[in-house]
RNA sequence: GCUCCGAUAGUGUAGCACGGCCAAUCAUGUCAGACUCUCACUCUGACGACUGGGGUUCAAAUCCCCAUCGGAGCACCA
């Protein structure tokens, strides 16, 4: 078959390995994609799974992807100015660099030359309306007055608002649509409104104080940066809707649209960043990378590697369906590439002094690594350090064994004694007695930050060569050495 | 209230646009066993799902209707 039909051979494995992760996209010509996040905090989960399924997408096919600040409201979600090199940070930790950057900040006169459009194709209006007032209205499908009030007076009442004649709240522009559209959620929208908070980005602060909200903004971006499939959350479903009027009243085509739904990552529940933020500044997190928070820079601390979570968020799809889920999929994921290269080391979590009678002091040798080879020598004296987990199972008598270095057996528990009983494996193997491990008393002074708290303990030496590496603490879980300057500082990543 | 979506095992997914090959895929998880000087890794096996009800059809996870449940929008937030 090989050489008769190696074609058919080919299409044979594709039938049988469809696509997996995401669907394959219609494309008519190139593709231009964006992310387009608020930089109002770090990149967390939710983000990087924008950034990898649109990376995903434009490496698939050769397209352009850039990546788009929309940093447009500097009160409510007012931009964080570390934030916008945080993305391009971690675009990069995740193996993306976006072919642009564009920073809606900067392009503010853009959306007015566009906006000045509109208004003269009669698809735009300034409004005076008090919100309340405006959404009685539009409830009962009903024009306001300002609607009809022609192009000529629109012009030079949106020249007032560029001129700050208003006030904030006093006016706004409203895209025309159909007042008696059967949604509610589309009649005569919102583009830009009056704010005289300066812009956080000293390049921009108080030059403008006339605004233009999300659709607005996105939809000309869209236009200008000749995007041809947008992905966003299915919150965004109905901006479609509305930013069709400008595209139509344009006279431009629409992109590609699909969605996705909100998801839910079950370790860390539902946490908004301004939530975070204000943690933060009350000490309850150490920092953005506080390896209890889901943002991307914590995963990295964590010792996740992005291969990992690129493959994670491949995997989840592009569903509209809402998914609460389990990062136990992820760390599945991240042990694979871990585990055949992290080296073991003992650490010794709450630990109890443990003294061995008869025992001559002498040098433990233990693999680096179960099937890697090399070793790790750990000198002795007459006490070790045990875990009080272990301790609290112990009972008098019970044979054990002390992880490459000897058999012990129990003869008091507090104070923990115990005595040596000979250094042959086989003898454990045998009575299936048990195997703990250990550290020296003199060992290295270790903390290990975990989403679940901070454990501390005592380590074996050496552990402090693996500054910025993973490793395994054997019967305890994989870790990332993030300090070792006073004792050691260790990132839980997963068991 | 008005308007949209969506619903496959504990979790996430494949299959659904062109109904039969689906007593339903893969991964993760859980349990049991093997291996192992780690409660890790590896291996073996087991567990486990088409939301419900109608209809169309020789045949429905796949098409239609209703119900239920879940989510979103109706902001001068993104």
């Amino acid at each position: 078959m090989k050489k008769l039909a190696p074609e058919l051979l080919e299409e044979l494995k594709e039938k049988k390995e469809p696509e997996k992760g995401l669907p394959p996209l219609e494309i008519n010509g190139s593709l231009v994609m964006r992310f387009a996040p608020n930089p109002n905090g770090p990149p967390t989960l939710g983000s990087a799974r924008g950034i990898v399924v649109n990376s995903e997408y434009t490496g698939r096919y050769n397209g352009k992807l850039i990546i788009r600040f929309d940093d447009t409201d500097p009160v409510t979600k007012r931009p964080m100015l570390e934030a916008y090199d945080w993305y391009l940070e971690d675009c990069l930790w995740l193996g993306t660099k976006p072919d642009e950057v564009i920073i809606a900040s900067d392009r503010i006169p853009l959306y007015y030359e566009t906006a000045e459009q509109l208004i003269r194709k009669d698809g735009a209006y300034v409004c005076f309306c008090k919100q309340e007032v405006f959404k009685a209205l539009k409830d009962e499908k009903k024009a306001c007055p300002h609607r009809e009030q022609g192009v000529e007076k629109n012009l030079g009442l949106w020249k007032d608002m560029l001129s700050s004649c208003y006030k904030e709240q006093e006016a706004v522009l409203r895209i025309k649509t159909d007042i008696a559209h059967r949604d509610p959620a589309i009649r005569d929208w919102v583009a830009f409104r009056i704010i005289k908070t300066p812009h956080p980005r000293p390049s921009v602060g108080d030059r403008y104080c006339v605004w233009p909200l999300l659709d607005f903004e996105g939809a000309i971006e869209d236009h200008l940066c000749g995007t041809t499939h947008i992905i966003r959350g299915k919150d965004l479903i109905d901006s479609e809707r509305r930013q069709r009027y400008i595209y139509k009243y344009m006279g431009w085509a629409y992109p590609k649209t699909l969605h996705w739904g909100r998801v839910q990552i079950y370790e860390f529940g539902k946490l908004s960043t301004s939530a975070i933020k204000k943690a933060i500044a009350e000490g309850i997190y150490t920092g953005w990378d506080d390896p209890r928070l889901p943002t991307i820079r914590a995963i990295r601390r964590r010792g996740i590697r992005p291969e990992a979570l690129r493959k994670f968020m491949i995997d989840l799809g592009l569903g509209e369906t809402d998914i609460s889920l389990s990062l136990d999929t992820l760390y599945a994921e991240n042990r694979k590439i871990i585990d055949p290269i992290a080296n073991r080391y003992f650490f010794v979590w709450s630990p109890v002094k443990m003294e061995i009678e008869d025992a001559e002091p002498k040098v433990a040798k233990a693999p680096l690594h179960p099937s890697r080879g090399g070793i790790r020598e750990i000198p002795v004296g007459t006490e070790v350090l045990v875990c009080r987990d272990d301790v609290e199972t112990l009972k008098v008598g019970e044979r054990l064994r002390l992880k490459d270095l000897y058999n012990i057996q129990i003869t008091g528990i507090s104070p923990l004694r115990a005595k040596f009983i000979g250094t042959d494996i086989d003898l454990i193997k045998k009575e299936k007695a048990r195997i703990i491990h250990w550290a020296p008393t003199d060992g290295l002074k270790v903390r290990v930050l975990s989403p679940d708290g901070e454990y501390t303990g005592t380590g074996e030496r050496g552990i402090e060569k693996e500054l910025d590496r993973v490793v395994q603490f054997e019967r305890f879980g994989f870790v990332r050495i993030d300090s070792v300057d006073d004792g050691v500082v260790a990132y839980f990543t997963h068991r």
